[in-house]
Parts: C-alpha cells; sequence; structure tokens
RNA sequence: GGAGAGGUGGCAGAGUGGUCGAAUGCGUCCGACUUGAAAUCGGAUGUACCGAAAGGUACCGUGGGUUCGAAUCCCACCCUCUCCGCCA
C-alpha cells in the first residue's frame, strides 16, 4: 500500500512512477477524498470534544448533589443529544469516505524503485548475469516430462483422475529426487543463516491482502467455500504474516526465513500454455526465501537474497541466467525484481525457476509490520523481500533434462547424492 | 459437536456507569548515590489520525446498541483456554 502522505504531498511523483508500469493510474479522485475524510476528521473530532466536556460536567454536578432534573442538567444533556445526533450524521459519511480511500489504494501497485530499469514490458527486461555452460549435447534431450514418464517416476494422467489437469503425482525416484531437492535447499539456506517456517498451508483474507494478492488477484488463489481461507499461493503469505500487526523491536532485524511449502495456483487466463509437465501446475512445491529488513539495508539484502537463490542452482551446477525485470514488467507489488532462468536444453530456452522481489515497505504499510529502535521514539515500517530458493519442481524438471545422458538415464547431481543415495536415476 | 471460563498497555494484573489512556507490580530508559556493579531513591515509559502550532480525537478482542457519559450494561461475531465426545 502506498502512503497516502506521500499521495497528498508528491502527487505528481506518485503519477510518473505508477506510470512507468504502463497502464493508467489516475490518483486524483483519492486525494479528493482524502480532502474531504480530513474535513470530516475535524469536524467530527470537535464535536466530539465537546461531547466529552458535557458528559465531564454532568458527572461533576451529579457528584457535587444536583439532582437529575435540575434545569443545568436537563440542558447539558439536551446539548449533549444534540452532539450525539450530529455525530450520527458525520460519522457514517467519514467512514464510509475512509472505506472507498483503503478500497482505491488497495487497488495501485507499488512505485518502482529508482534503480529499476523503465521498459514497458518483457522485452525490455535486462540480463544481469549468466552462469554455467548451456547443456547442449550431441544426443536428443528429452522434455522433462517424457523422460520422466519413461523412467516411471512421473505420472499425469492417474494424478488427474484424482484431482484434474495441471496435477501430477511422483514415484518411486521421483518423489525421492523431489523431497532430495526440498531437503537439500532448506540445509543450504538453513546454513546461510535463514530460520526455517513450516506455516500453516490455508490462508485468511486479511493475511492475503497484507501481502498483496487480495483484492486484485482473487481470482489467482483456491478459496475454501465454508470459510475465509484460501490455500497459500506461496509462503510468502504466511511467513511475511508471522509478523503481521507486530512492532519488532529493531534487535531482531533483519529476519531472515525459509519455508517449504506447497503452493496452490489457479493458473487462471493461462490455459494453452505449459500444459504438460512440471513447469505450470495447481500445486507445486517451493522452497521460499523472505526477510524483513531495516529500510537502509534492504537494496543490499535484496541482493543478498538473490545470492542465496543462485547458490542453489550454482551447487546443482545448472546453467542459469539472471534477469532484472522492467518497471512494465514487475509485480504488483514489488518495487525491484529479479528473476533467475534456468536452461532447459529440450526446448533450448532459459525459464522462470526464481521470482526475487524487494516490497520496500508496501507490504509492511499493508500487514501493518513496523519496528522500533530501542533508545528511539516513534515506529517505521520494515522493508520486506522474497525470493524462490528455488520453485522445485521446476528445478526437477531442469534436473531431468540437464543431467540427461545418452542412454536416457538420469545422473543425480553431486550435492543430491548423499540425499538421494544413488548417483543414476 | 456439547458444556464452561476468558480476551485490558512489552509482560503480569486491578478496575462492574462519571474527571479511566486506564491502579499496582515487573520490565525498559534517563538521572542520583557508587571506583564500578548490585541494591536503593527520583523521573520517564503505548499506538494511530487531524492540526503550522497550541492542542484535539480514537483505541481496554471485533462490530453494533443503551446512556448526557461505557473498559464497565445489552446484542452479535471472532479468538483463546479447560472438560466431554470424535479423530490422525
Amino acid at each position: 500500500m502506498l502512503d497516502l502522505k506521500l499521495l497528498r504531498e508528491n502527487p505528481d511523483l506518485v503519477t510518473q512512477k505508477l506510470a512507468q508500469r504502463g497502464g493508467n493510474y489516475d490518483i486524483q479522485p483519492i486525494l479528493d477524498l482524502d480532502q474531504q475524510r480530513r474535513d470530516l476528521e475535524q469536524q467530527r473530532s470537535a464535536l466530539q470534544a465537546r461531547g466529552n466536556e458535557v458528559g465531564k460536567l454532568v458527572g461533576q454536578k451529579m457528584k457535587s448533589g444536583s439532582k437529575p432534573d435540575d434545569s443545568e442538567i436537563v440542558a447539558l444533556k439536551e446539548e449533549g443529544n444534540q452532539v450525539k445526533a450530529q455525530l450520527a450524521d458525520l460519522e457514517p459519511r467519514e467512514k464510509e469516505i475512509k472505506a472507498q480511500i483503503e478500497a482505491l489504494v488497495l487497488q495501485l501497485p507499488n512505485l518502482p524503485s529508482d534503480t529499476t530499469p523503465i521498459g514497458k514490458d518483457e522485452t525490455e527486461n535486462v540480463e544481469v548475469r549468466r552462469w554455467g555452460d548451456e547443456y547442449k549435447p550431441s544426443h536428443a534431450v528429452l522434455p522433462h516430462y517424457e523422460i520422466a514418464e519413461k523412467l516411471g517416476i512421473l505420472t499425469t494422467d492417474r494424478a488427474t483422475k484424482i484431482a484434474q489437469t495441471r496435477f501430477v503425482a511422483l514415484l518411486g525416484a521421483g518423489a525421492a529426487l523431489e523431497r532430495a531437492l526440498i531437503q537439500f535447499m532448506l540445509d543450504q539456506h538453513i546454513a546461510a543463516g535463514y530460520l526455517e517456517v513450516l506455516p500453516p498451508f490455508l490462508i485468511n483474507s486479511t493475511s492475503l491482502t497484507a501481502t498483496g494478492q487480495l483484492p486484485k488477484f482473487a481470482e489467482e488463489s483456491f478459496k475454501c467455500a465454508e470459510d475465509d481461507l484460501w490455500l497459500a499461493p506461496t509462503a510468502e503469505v504466511p511467513v511475511t504474516n508471522l509478523y503481521r500487526d507486530e512492532i519488532i523491536d529493531g534487535s531482531q532485524l533483519p529476519i531472515h526465513h525459509c519455508a517449504y511449502t506447497p503452493c496452490f495456483r489457479r493458473e487462471a487466463g493461462s490455459y494453452g500454455r505449459d500444459t504438460r509437465g512440471l513447469i505450470r501446475l495447481h500445486q507445486f512445491n517451493k522452497v521460499e526465501l523472505v526477510k524483513l529488513v531495516r529500510p537502509e539495508t534492504s537494496e543490499e539484502e535484496h541482493q543478498k537474497l538473490v545470492a542465496s537463490a543462485e547458490s542453489i542452482l550454482q551447487a546443482l551446477k545448472l546453467p542459469y541466467r539472471t534477469i532484472e525485470l522492467c518497471t512494465g514488467d514487475i509485480g504488483f507489488g514489488a518495487a525491484k525484481c529479479y528473476d533467475l532462468e534456468v536452461w532447459l536444453p529440450s526446448g533450448n530456452t532459459y525459464r522462470e525457476i526464481s521470482s526475487c522481489s524487494n516490497f520496500g515497505d508496501f507490504q509492511a504499510r499493508r500487514g501493518n509490520i513496523r519496528f522500533k529502535e530501542s533508545g528511539q521514539k516513534g515506529t517505521q515500517f520494515v522493508h520486506t523481500l522474497n525470493g524462490s530458493g528455488l520453485a522445485v519442481g521446476r528445478t526437477m524438471a531442469a534436473v531431468l533434462e540437464n543431467y540427461q545422458q545418452p542412454d536416457g538415464s538420469i545422473q543425480v547431481p553431486e550435492v543430491l547424492q548423499p540425499y538421494l543415495k544413488r548417483t543414476i536415476l
């Protein structure tokens, strides 16, 4: 959520920054409502002040012996009733306007960082670096879903019987490989100082609003019919919300978490794309990194977060490139974002395997996550960051392709061998 | 699912209609005493909004209601705990 004060004091800057995302954002209606709100608030609180005064006077007079039907008391009560009547008019109006402002502001995306490259869409993203040699063996590399079915470690047909399309079931070595990847990623991040969290996978609306999935992107998540609960679309939501409505002691910062969760996404509007394999599923596993940090450190923490995600790909020896998203392509709540794209030889392309975003104070405002430096007065919003470290299914796909041997077997990446206790799948 | 208890400031815990943003204790911060520390003593110590400021307003789980006046009374909801039932 953007700072209303910033909108008020610097509307041109806000408008200009929002325009960098593309699309039209008119903040004038919000500013008008805000002015109305402040006028109403002043009227209201002046009335309340008089009402409080009247109440006190009655109390004092009663205590010093006045009777309820003394003319003085009757007059005060009458005034009290008038105040009440006026408030009954003002209060609902103020409330209504506040709700309107809130609804509008929640729809506004974050301002891109000054360091985010300006561009209209994904074609203007910037490649920052590449790592590893693209695997281009002389033999053909089967797409991961074909080799996996062939090895009998993946079934999509049977999984759709259980659920529907875009679900898979892993068998034998496939299930073991998925588990090994999760375990390896967590171990690596824990060793780097991230504290593991295993959060709830069902999440209430307030939490989804805080991190920005609601109200705009309701159609992207699965909702439980009988309850105000949604299936987690990413661990970002529960882990960030661990601290919602809290004032964190400054000495606790920075907070670094890693979390494995399944993630559930409706993938509305992507019907024709990636219909096979592990790339785009309604349910997939992910290890997520989440940070809550002081504002002045967030840029540095962001770079380190990206490095943490990259370290997994490097340890697995999977070639990748790092892309800095431009203003037209960054997500709703992000101020700045890097995507990691892993090499998939079957398609001769790179595919997104991680997205690492700095949200600035956008989520912290929505979730009211603040910190207080001891000795200093006042509170500040933390900055929140998160990134995949990594999407497990896509990592499995990358392993199945980048480690595919001429005979169709899969070599187990060295770092996973202790987990899988085998060298070949 | 049934029965009961309860939600007050960083924590503990008073407060059942009037000047209560809220006693007291602990904690924390500042100061005094001390070579230093402990102990002791004195003071301070919530958040947010509006306002140039002075100051004002709101907040005792949430939302309504009664009243001149609500932490306190009434209604609804949410959450927590205990016991019973069911259950991995």
